[in-house]
DNA sequence: AAGAATCCTTGATGCGGATCAAGTTTTTTT
DNA sequence: AAAAAAACTTGATCCGCATCAAGGATTCTT
């Protein structure tokens, strides 16, 4: 019996459930979708869509890994989420009125995206019901997970933070406890909200309390579940 | 030509298109939902849905003031987003494979709802695809919300936070400068996200700064544009 | 109306973490 | 391979704001 409230919430920002959507479209409509798509290649830091700019399209990211975010005045970035393939650029932009992106996508490695103009996006929702329940069930993870993160964002401090996003590139995209850390300090600290010179300190006193080690780039999780309490405590 | 970028923030999380999706309905689906719904009154202060509950059901908002809140084992809430008359309460239940509810849902003052099960709801969404239609901008909206809300408390300092929160009341709720404020130090310090002291000192601040006024409970905006202007810089 | 409880205000202190600064290492350029 | 630029580390300082504390004002209780 666990309580489980502050556990379920990740900074990270990537979600567990890859919403396959396109599966559900009848032949005609896979036909019709192919007609509208076009593919494009975005290279590692490339801009995929400027908050603010007009909304007119739907993006699907195949393949790679995108940083959804909203841009200040101030020049500080803040990262919303983070999206693997599978997932859906540009949704926000669907609400009534609404004819700009909220936010800003940029590639953080090589990203392939099939784009749909949003016509043809509202066109399948109308005609397949289990499209649109796909759509929206899409929509509701998405606002989980971005509420996950403000709570990280705002209830957990530096320690914790840092430790659930290098959990979270751990358990999420490499799937094992020893990884390439491709990310700089800059990202790290981008993503968990920090300065860069807290991510250095942090990461030299883990790395004193054997956490973690790190040797030629790759990062590997020494002591999972003290880390883990760590990203819990906060 | 505006940036517009900080300025369109809000952390008083409270929308400005209240979507009626009701009103899309054919007679049919009308009478069913008529049928299926139960209309629930509550008092100020009681809890309307619980975070980590069996989510079986949504609500519909249709009277009142309602908190959406994450609860931390800590004790301290997180306010994701406030919400009058014509929102829908549950939506995150909808994700795939999610059967609790994600967050927690409190009247702020007498509140009315009404109530139908999720499969009902479903069935909505199958048959009706204007409604669906509906229901994603409803849910791309509370995205963009949430967002606004995550910005402002992240990216803001506590004079900003709060002078931000006296202008959505007065420009969201109220509709006018001057108004009744009924809302404690303590539930605007949660607002604000800030301790109730510092709201107490800000306040103060803000009187001896011929900002606004307050006499027999009620709040004045006087100086409407300068109130703006820390909202903005935060 | 007296007492209790809650809410509000104001000052003093302390802590987390950003910022500043300066040196070191790694990567990129040519 | 040398030079330049970028990334990383570590220490020192400073600032915003929470927390602690204590007195004053309101509201609730009986």
């Amino acid at each position: 019996m666990t309580e489980g409230q502050t556990s379920a919430q990740h900074s990270c920002a990537i979600g567990n459930n890859l919403i396959s959507c396109m599966e559900i479209l009848t032949p005609d409509e896979s036909t019709l979708l192919e007609s509208k798509m076009v593919v494009v290649n975005y290279r590692k830091g490339e801009i995929i869509c400027k908050q603010g700019a007009p909304a007119t399209q739907i993006m699907f990211v195949r393949e790679g890994l995108v940083k959804i975010y909203m841009e200040s005045n101030s020049g500080e970035n803040l990262v919303l989420h983070i999206m693997p393939e599978m997932n859906i650029i540009g949704l926000s932009a669907l609400f009534e009125g609404n004819n700009v992106y909220q936010f800003s996508a940029q590639a953080y490695i090589n990203t392939r995206v099939q784009v749909v103009d949003i016509q043809t996006f509202r066109q399948l929702i109308r005609t397949n019901p289990e499209f649109s329940l796909k759509i929206i069930a899409l929509l509701a993870e998405y606002n989980t997970i971005i509420s996950g993160r403000f709570f990280c964002l705002t209830q957990k401090q530096t320690y914790g933070r840092l430790a659930d996003v290098l959990l979270c590139l751990a358990n999420r995209i490499y799937k094992q406890r020893k990884f390439p850390l491709s990310l700089s300090r800059k990202e790290l600290a981008e993503i968990a909200g920090m300065s860069v010179e807290s991510v250095a300190r942090i990461l030299t006193r883990f790395k004193e309390e054997n956490l973690i080690e790190m040797e030629c780039k790759h990062l590997n999780i020494v002591d999972y579940d003290r880390l883990f309490d760590i990203s819990l405590k906060g």
